[in-house]
RNA sequence: GGAGAGAUGCCUGAGUGGCCGAAAGGAACAGUUUGCUAAACUGUCGUACUGGCAACGGUACCGAGGGUUCGAAUCCCUCUCUCUCCGCCA
């Protein structure tokens, strides 16, 4: 969410930077700045009708004490006109706060100045591209094929147990899974993150905290029980750690990773693309989170990338990194890296990981904030990343890989695997 | 699942209708002093909104929301959460 201070400082530049996401509604703007003025008029009023109803109070209470009592009670009865004024104008007050928020979650982060202008995925711009396109046999599978004919993941016995979407890893499948969740892990301690293993569910606050709730609700699973819900990714719980949190300028940077399986519904994305791994209900993902200082966010910005981009390299997946544009932009986000695996008998790439700068976005939700020496508590700025998401990981190394033997371990992770080969 | 207790500032914890934005202690920070990995003393020490160039003001917040009252941390109602005991159990 952005700040209303900022907007109203700098509209022109709001609205310059929106159209670089082809922001379809920048009305908005103006009408945030003009409810804000409302807000402002209203609480001024508000306000001073209750310093007279509290000063008024007080004497009552001095007049009572000296046993003033008629002078008192001539007081009183001048005083229950303050009741009725103060109800009314904080009822308009709270609808006019109310109204501002519902229209102010409407706006989306302001890119960095960086991001290229654009509509959607093919203005995105390839930053960097890494490794060289494996040539496959001709008798090359998807890895879709490759998981039957190796009995290493189970769609159909997914299927039985819970439903589309939940695939069920067998034997060297399963192994693959810890390999990769314990090398993610194990790399990202060595780059200086702390571990944490946070809940899976978590509550609405949460929800709300890193902008899944309330217009996301749908892509989320949801324990109506107890109300709480199956966490999309695990940035949902590690960055709500910090919500409502003041922390010392001296703390930061704060660098946290977590393993957790991830939830989504992927309500109405159904069809071609989504076979096998390529989109599922639940996947396991190592996320790295990241609250920073706003003067040092950019640079972290490219650490992060550097490091995921490190993974890929040592997982020897041939990648390339988007810069995307600002159409293709999460809501939240200021500036993104995709990064895409190329997955050879598909022919396609496969978006891997996701490294993005929220600057203020998260922690104005969140009320996040950093406070040096005696100064007033400033906003911090978090980042996050996956480090990496397994499925499409695994897709690609199954793909890749192939040959007439079976599938390659690449080497950093055979000591993760205790296999070289699936076969 | 049954029974009970509780929720106050960074922490502990006092406060049961006006003098409470909130005692006291601790922690932290700054300073003074004693010549030293420490003590003593003094001071500072919540957040948000808002008015003002500023100095300096106003308002709100004692888990959340509502109510009673001229006036609520304090009384009433609802909700949420936490803890203890019993039951069940990895």
């Amino acid at each position: 969410m952005l700040q209303v201070s900022y907007i109203r400082e700098n509209r022109e530049e709001v609205l310059n930077r929106l159209s670089v996401r082809n922001f379809k509604n920048p009305e908005l703007v103006d009408q945030i700045i003009k409810l804000d003025d409302d807000r402002r008029q209203t609480q001024t009023l508000l306000d001073s009708i209750a310093a007279e109803a509290n000063a008024a109070a007080k004497k009552v209470g001095e007049l009572m004490r000296q046993g003033l009592k008629e002078e008192a009670e001539a007081i009183k009865a001048k005083t229950t006109s303050f009741k009725e004024q103060t109800r009314t104008i904080g009822d308009k007050l709270s609808a006019i706060e109310i109204l501002l928020q519902a229209e102010l979650v409407l706006l989306p982060n302001l890119p960095h100045h960086s991001v290229p202008k654009g509509i959607g995925a093919d203005d995105n711009q390839v930053a960097f591209e890494h490794g060289v396109i494996p040539q496959l046999m001709a008798a090359a599978l998807p890895h879709w094929e490759l998981a039957a004919k190796y009995d290493i993941i189970d769609f159909e016995l997914g299927n039985k147990i819970a439903g589309a979407g939940f695939p069920v890893y067998k034997g060297k499948g399963a192994k693959l899974q810890r390999a990769l969740i314990n090398f993610f892990l194990d790399n990202a301690e060595a780059a200086g993150y702390r571990e944490m293993q946070p809940p899976i569910v978590v509550n609405e606050a949460s929800g709300f905290g890193t902008g899944q709730l309330p217009d996301k609700e749908g892509q989320m699973y949801h324990i109506t029980g107890d109300n709480l819900y199956l966490i999309p990714t695990a940035e949902v719980p590690v960055t709500n750690l910090y919500r409502d949190v003041i922390l010392k300028a001296e703390e930061l940077p704060i660098k946290n990773c977590a393993y957790t399986p991830c939830f989504r519904r992927e309500a109405g994305s159904y069809g071609a693309h989504v076979r096998g791994l390529n989109r599922l209900h639940q996947f396991d993902k190592v996320e790295i989170v990241q609250v920073v200082h706003p003067d040092h966010s950019y640079e972290v910005l490219e650490n992060m990338s550097n490091y995921v981009q490190s993974l890929l390299q040592k997982l020897e997946l041939p990648y390339r990194v988007l810069s995307l544009c600002g159409g293709d932009m999460g809501f939240t986000s200021a500036k993104t890296y995709d990064m895409e695996v190329w997955c050879a008998a598909q022919a396609r790439w496969l978006e891997v990981s996701s490294v993005s700068n929220f600057e203020t976005y998260q922690t104005n939700r969140l009320k996040l904030r950093y406070k040096s020496g005696d100064g007033k508590p400033q906003l911090a700025h978090t980042l996050n990343g996956s480090a990496l998401a397994l499925p499409r990981i695994v897709a690609s190394l199954l793909e890749n890989n192939q040959d007439d033997k079976g599938i390659k371990i690449p080497a950093a992770l055979v000591p993760y695997t205790g296999f070289e080969y699936i076969s």
